[in-house]
DNA sequence: GGTAGACCTGGACGC
DNA sequence: GCGTCCAGGTCTACC
């Protein structure tokens, strides 16, 4: 199966795919060109597909050796389209990046989608897992998680898909504390599964929702684990761009930038960036830090 | 509202 | 090979 999505322009494939290290987590694989991505996924309809992306001009060519009928093709779309912010506009930002030699290469590059994961259960899920850890850990914990938990590929046992609530809802802690490494982190994905899993949460309904962001971000952070640097990622992800994500690496960026590599608060590196407004995370996001 | 300490893993380092 | 130290956000108790 062939399918071609068309992107507004401006946008570049790559530029989405190297957005952040999402490409580096499994189920998706990064091509050896760096031109296009491959991912595992379960569609709605249960069956589990390997997808293949790459650039095509106007949008983004999917390719499956699978054969789908039309529902699976339309579940494909929706969840590309929004895998890839295919309907995300820039203009507004790009206007005011122009302006900014830090971000003056930002519309020329395509720049601001964030790659996302199928489901936002997923990106939050993958969200804990960056959380207090270096990212060798977390790309070997979310390996664990698929490896153990994802459902497989019937042409190929090994190649799964990341594991749906309820798959991680039946688990017990012990096992992702021990086997899969989650340590302390366990408790978190196994209180989020149960409660999507439930029906409790309905974790979807966020990727459209209406409500402010300061708001959505209040509702991220009632979900064990997400605090105000994994919510600010997860804001991100949704489209809004009204709050940075504050690690120790932007701590320690925006000191070199600003504050001669002396100390730096978390307050500090939220007011470096005020003036950008509701792009501010985007501008944090794509800022060339590079020194001049 | 602000702060300190615990949580857990794995890499780096010294012995 | 073993032990120790450290980095990395969030949560909770306490002031």
């Amino acid at each position: 199966m062939q399918l071609t999505l068309h992107a507004r322009q401006p946008f570049s494939l790559h530029s989405v795919i190297y957005s952040h290290g999402w490409c580096q987590l499994a189920p998706f694989k990064e091509d050896a060109s760096q031109a296009g991505l491959s991912l595992i996924t379960r569609l709605e309809n249960s069956q589990v597909v390997e997808l293949h992306l790459s650039e095509t001009p106007g949008g983004v060519l999917i390719e499956t050796p699978e054969t789908l009928d039309d529902q699976a093709i339309r579940n494909i779309s929706e969840m590309i389209n929004w895998m890839l912010g295919l309907d995300q506009e820039f203009s507004d930002f790009y206007a005011l990046a122009g302006a900014e030699p830090k971000l003056a290469k930002a519309a020329a590059r395509a720049q601001g989608r964030i790659l996302r994961s199928p489901t936002l259960f997923e990106d939050v899920i993958k969200t804990i897992l960056t959380t207090n850890t270096l990212w060798a850990a977390t790309k070997r914990m979310n390996a664990n998680l698929v490896a153990q938990f994802g459902d497989s590929l019937p042409t190929n046992l090994e190649a799964r898909a990341f594991p749906t609530p309820a798959s991680l809802a039946a688990a017990d802690e012990a096992t992702l504390r021990a086997q899969t490494r989650l340590g302390y982190r366990a408790p978190s994905v196994l209180a989020l599964a149960q409660r999507v899993a439930s029906g409790e949460l309905d974790l979807e309904s966020l990727k459209h929702s209406d409500l402010p962001s300061t708001e959505l971000r209040k509702r991220l952070q009632t979900i064990r684990g997400i605090g105000p640097y994994a919510s600010a990622n997860l804001l991100m992800l949704l489209g809004r761009y009204n709050f940075l994500t504050v690690d120790s690496w932007a701590i320690k960026m925006v000191s070199q930038e600003w504050y001669n590599g002396g100390p730096v608060t978390p307050a500090q590196v939220e007011s470096a960036f005020e003036k950008w407004g509701d792009w501010r995370g985007l501008a944090y996001w794509l800022w060339d830090w590079t020194r001049v």
